[in-house]
DNA sequence: TAATTAATGCAAAAGACTTGCATTTAAAGC
DNA sequence: GCTTTAAATGCAAGTCTTTTGCATTAATTA
């Protein structure tokens, strides 16, 4: 998705945003966000806490990626390996979007294309479904992959 | 998907692709296969260690269906609860498929629709991938849950 | 029936994520 | 600023899914 890295605008917004729900804006949280701006692909808890050496602890990030998803700030993606990963919603950038990944190196490609949206509001109503959303992610062999 | 229950003539199909192979058939594998045949969704590990009491380790379920996918006689779903859920894949039915499921009661809907595969193939040359597949499972609400 | 080796089952471990609880700290009021 | 108070943190411990090591069992083949 090329994501034009966040900047002080954006994160103003988040903040703007935690303020208004009786939210704290703590040291962990607005270094979560700092680096979920600076990254291209959705990335773990584990790595994150990794980043960010010592300024916040694994069990604050699980809580706080979960916390901000809830809030539409962060966006949850699955990559099909018992691992969440997470991605800041930009306004700047397109929220909805999907991954190909590559299931030899794990290689991720940000996807803008989806499909004709009539396709899942014809689901839904088939189905009597309300709110319907989707998870899309492809997977295949990356051009390095291919000759080794 | 409306699963036409997989009936003696597949599991036959399915026999012979183990021997093929230099795999066993075995108490375990045959139940398992016998299982899935008659579920209408995708089934978890301990599900089907529940449902075939005594007769399937949990352990033992984990390690057939990793071997059943690897096979291709077994198809993995990822619906987002860190748990991973297993349908057979019947040559009657069309093996490539998604899922609807109610983000409240959990209720599964099978999903023949697709997109144009030309999205596919587009995407896959676009970065060079080759064999690109994908999972796609569309969530909202149910009739039920839509009152609740 | 005996030999071979894949598959099983138990116990233990790994890995992602959650929860309880005491302590810290953001932010609202004085 | 200083105090208050409730939210957020960090540690330890727990849960849950999935994996691994290893001795035992059993499917296949001769
Ligand atoms: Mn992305
Ligand atoms: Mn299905
Ligand atoms: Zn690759
Ligand atoms: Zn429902």
């Amino acid at each position: 998705m090329a994501h034009s890295h966040s900047n002080e605008h954006d994160l103003m917004d988040l903040r703007a945003k935690l303020r208004g729900k009786d939210r704290r804006i703590t040291k962990p949280r607005e270094e979560i966000l700092e680096l979920l701006g600076k990254e291209d692909h959705p990335i773990s808890a584990k790595i994150i806490h990794e980043k960010l050496e010592g300024s916040c602890n694994l069990v604050t990030a699980y809580r706080s990626l979960k916390m901000l998803e809830s809030m539409n700030l962060v966006k949850r993606f699955d990559f099909g390996d018992n691992t969440a990963r997470f991605e800041l919603i930009c306004c700047n950038d397109k929220a909805h979007h999907h991954h190909l990944i590559c299931n030899d190196c794990r290689t991720v490609v940000e996807i803008e294309e989806c499909f004709d949206p009539k396709m899942e509001s014809r689901i839904a109503q088939k189905h009597g479904f309300r709110n319907v959303t989707h998870q899309l992610e492809f997977f295949g062999l990356c051009s390095s992959c291919q000759t080794a």
